[in-house]
RNA sequence: CGAGGCAUAGCGCAGCUUGGUAGCGCACUUCGUUCGGGACGAAGGGGUCGAGAGUUCGAAUCUCUCUGCCUCGACCA
């Protein structure tokens, strides 16, 4: 298989290029005039919404309501939790005038909006009985990025942001691991991406978080990648932002707080975790198109009459079905619809119209069945399904490959040269943290929920050590 | 913010060294032949050469300034 016309950079000959050029090619997004906003074009769009109905789903299940909240933060608001600040200060893309008039309190547009659902939450809550609040909205928020990528790190972003408030620390503290749940389920059931879970390091937590827990995907290139976290915060921004409800016991209370999102950086991880040198791969349950009919010699009627009735039996099975009788040869569309990882193409012709069948392919292998008309709606369900499979499958058996357990600071850096994550005992000091970073551009990426000691010393320092971490390069 | 690179048609590029008024491939439009792995022929349409200033009879080309973007490094979903 060669492309012969818009041929995309292998990914062995530069992994960065052939992620930009697939972004491009297979038209899930355009740059815009402005560097770091992207436009999402239809197709790459309608992965995002994929994921969003499935996520709202799940969140509406939980009890979660969708809002929606301003776009700017008036900086008095802004400033009003210290650590918060502190941690989006330099990146934030600040208004100073409306219209001709220079703002006195300047607004900041949102690099997250925990402030104003704090705000807002000061306002409503007043008893026990108004908890718990469990606030979502779709939104997108700015960070002025000094270097950026398509999907995984751009001056603005699409996401969600969960925004919660509980009565009690318990029920708060629930709510951050359920919510990672919820994350890790959607790696596996919808984006066939496994995800390694845990608990960040107080280095590398959220500003203004007491815990942050993330899913990290692994990359082919061997870089973690942060896909989504999620907050347990206390009742710091309650106390801050004067939050206070009547208890149970008559007694003004501060509520317990959390906040957890995904953002289209789930996007970069599908691009990543799958594609290939023909381009995208993308795993079924999220494709705008799931299957593609390329009829063949498309000007015998009877072809595009069979193509027709192929289509019509697909999408009334609820299969997202796309028909493509446009004017290019049979072979520039198997080339199109590869870039674009379609996951099964469905090719009819002639022959097979004689016979009674059509030939399925599936994206991700390039092997080729022949099914009965008849079989068609129970077999390409079956195959979307093993596609899926098969894709999880092989990330995980990559994931499982590239985690190293490391003794030593060499053995540490091998880890790290061979690509995924060190296991490392931990002793818990930032300074060996600190010091990783330094030597070898590495960092905490979580201390996974599975903790199996191996080992009892901190291989950068020497003294005892109890906690599993798992370092790596990252995006 | 440091280091590099790029800016000429929608995209990818040539032209610049040695100044003379813009070209190639792809894409696009029309017609015809094609169609089981990126088809072919014919005829077309499309560009104040990133912006500004300077040198010159004349600037895509030489000089200066500015701007934007991309890639790689320190921070973040």
């Amino acid at each position: 298989m060669e492309n012969k016309n818009e041929s995309i950079t292998r990914q062995e000959d530069d992994f960065a290029q052939w992620y930009t050029d697939v972004c491009k090619k297979a038209e899930l997004m355009d740059y815009s005039s402005v560097k770091g906003f992207i436009i999402y074009r239809p197709y790459g769009y309608a992965i995002w919404e994929e994921i969003q109905n499935y996520l709202n789903k799940q969140f509406k299940k939980e009890g979660v309501e969708n809002v929606y909240m301003p776009l700017v933060i008036p900086s008095s608001l802004f400033d009003k939790e210290k650590e918060h600040v502190e941690g989006f200060a330099p990146e934030c893309l600040v208004a100073t005038k409306g219209g001709k008039y220079t703002l006195e309190d300047e607004l900041i547009i949102r690099p997250t909006s925990e402030t104003l659902f704090c705000e807002h939450f000061s306002k409503i809550i007043k008893s026990y009985r108004d908890l718990p609040k469990q606030y979502n909205q779709w939104c997108s928020v700015v960070r002025w990025e000094k270097t950026t990528r398509p999907f995984l790190r751009g001056s603005e972003f699409l996401w969600q942001e969960g925004h919660t408030m509980y009565e009690t620390e318990e029920e708060a503290r629930k709510d951050a691991l359920k919510m990672l749940e919820i994350y890790d389920t959607l790696g596996r059931d919808l984006l066939a991406i496994p995800f390694v879970k845990g608990q960040k390091t107080d280095k590398e937590k959220f500003s203004g978080a007491q815990e942050t827990y993330s899913i990290e995907a692994l990359m082919p290139d061997g870089k973690a990648l942060q896909s989504g976290t999620t907050h347990y915060f206390g009742n710091g921004f309650a106390k801050a932002f004067g939050i206070q409800f009547l208890g149970r016991n008559n007694k003004l209370e501060n509520p317990h707080q959390t906040s957890w999102g995904v953002s289209t950086r789930l996007i970069g991880s599908i691009i990543m975790a799958h594609g290939d040198d023909n381009g995208l791969v993308l795993p079924p349950k999220i494709a705008p198109i799931q299957v593609v009919i390329i009829p063949i010699q498309q000007k015998r009627s009877e072809v595009l009459v069979k193509a027709k009735q192929y289509f019509d039996l697909l999408n009334k099975a609820g299969i997202r079905v796309k028909l493509d009788d446009s004017d290019h040869t049979p072979g520039w569309k198997y080339s199109e619809y590869e870039m674009k990882g379609v996951p099964v193409r469905l090719e009819v012709g002639p022959r097979d119209i004689e016979n009674g069948v059509c030939v399925l392919a599936k994206r991700n292998d390039g092997q080729k069945l022949v099914t009965k008309e008849a079989d068609v709606v129970d077999e390409v369900n079956r195959l979307l399904d093993v596609i899926h499979h098969e894709l999880y499958e092989k990330s995980a058996k990559y994931l499982y490959e590239h985690i190293t357990e490391v003794h030593t600071l060499d053995e540490l850096k091998l880890a790290l040269d061979k690509g995924g994550y060190a296991k490392m005992m931990w002793c818990g000091d930032q300074a060996c943290e600190d010091k990783i970073k330094e030597l070898y551009q590495a960092t905490a990426r979580c201390i996974p929920f599975d903790q199996l000691p191996f080992d009892d010393k901190c291989p950068v320092c020497g003294k005892k050590a109890s906690k599993v971490v798992f370092f790596a390069r990252a995006y």
